[in-house]
DNA sequence: CTGTTTGTTCGGTATTGACTGAACAAACAG
DNA sequence: CTGTTTGTTCAGTCAATACCGAACAAACAG
């Protein structure tokens, strides 16, 4: 892949674009985008510099966030000196397993909200509550579906 | 209430801060997070500039904003002629389904993938496919479980 | 040991955008 | 009609941070 098509960088471009809304940087939405559609799906920081247009230092960074992260992993092949980057196998639940952990910290903030209230005044306590309790019936069903995703995955 | 508990102000300040997590500005967070725990439950533009510390445009602009994401509505009363804020009723059902309809929008950046990659690339369609469905599975789960929430809290 | 390859770190730059204050518009009171 | 109250808008400032290039460190080849 010397010449990437040029829909697909357009594609990656928005990709990077849109994943900026989830706090991500520019670039690190681009290297996702990118280890989504390349071909072979592993990548040299070399090969993403160049295709992404972004320094190394950039791409160096990068990487390791969303290694942090747990969207990419590294690869390594015998006889290589060069590390290889890609999307890792679990990428997605990974971030949607990320998304639902927020929804334990919002009922914990809630929580230390309702805390400050003195007890008896339940109306002005009504609606740290309502935020509590849909986040606690969320961080409870959440993993459910998550659990239920993973097993219809399975037998397919 | 003219002198706000300081533990409650602390409060706020953390609240604040967690909600830029999500794009909201740290204004933003501040005022969903009074309008929480304030009492009464609707305040002017003159009081969140008081109690929150911030200029009159900064509440002016941020209201406006909250108000069209649908988290604060806007209150009003006979004879008074100030507007007044308060946190929806369904702020927190409202929140959740603005991030269900992010699945939505994952599901489509992922096929818009997939056409731009020949059919026959199966290996290669794999990564962008797992993704597609992924979201799609939650596309379709997410809004019976907010459905079953509205059914839980309407009978408690 | 000397060169090169590979990747990280760090200082500087540029861009973005949140926030402010002031000017403005609109509605109302007297 | 004149003042004041209420809220919006806009230009300018400031802070945060993504990104780059260069210097650096580490591993390896010859």
């Amino acid at each position: 892949m010397s010449i990437p098509d040029e829909q697909l960088l357009l594609y990656v471009e928005d990709f990077g674009l849109y994943f900026e809304q989830f706090g991500l940087a520019r670039t690190a939405g681009r290297m996702l985008g990118w280890l989504l559609v390349c071909d072979p799906p592993h990548q040299t920081m070399d090969e993403l510099v160049e295709v992404l247009q972004v320094s190394k230092s950039s791409i160096s960074t990068t990487s390791r966030l969303l290694m942090y992260i747990g969207l990419v992993s590294k690869v390594s092949f015998p006889g290589e000196r060069k590390d290889f980057y890609r999307i890792s196998d679990d990428a997605w639940v990974q971030g949607w397993e990320a998304k639902n952990n927020q929804t334990t910290e919002m009922k914990q903030m809630a929580a230390r909200g309702l805390e400050l209230l003195p007890e008896d005044e339940t109306e002005r306590r009504e609606r740290l509550q309502e935020m509590h309790d849909l986040y606690a019936f969320l961080e409870a069903e959440l993993p459910k579906l998550t659990q239920r995703w993973l097993e219809t995955r399975q037998k397919s």
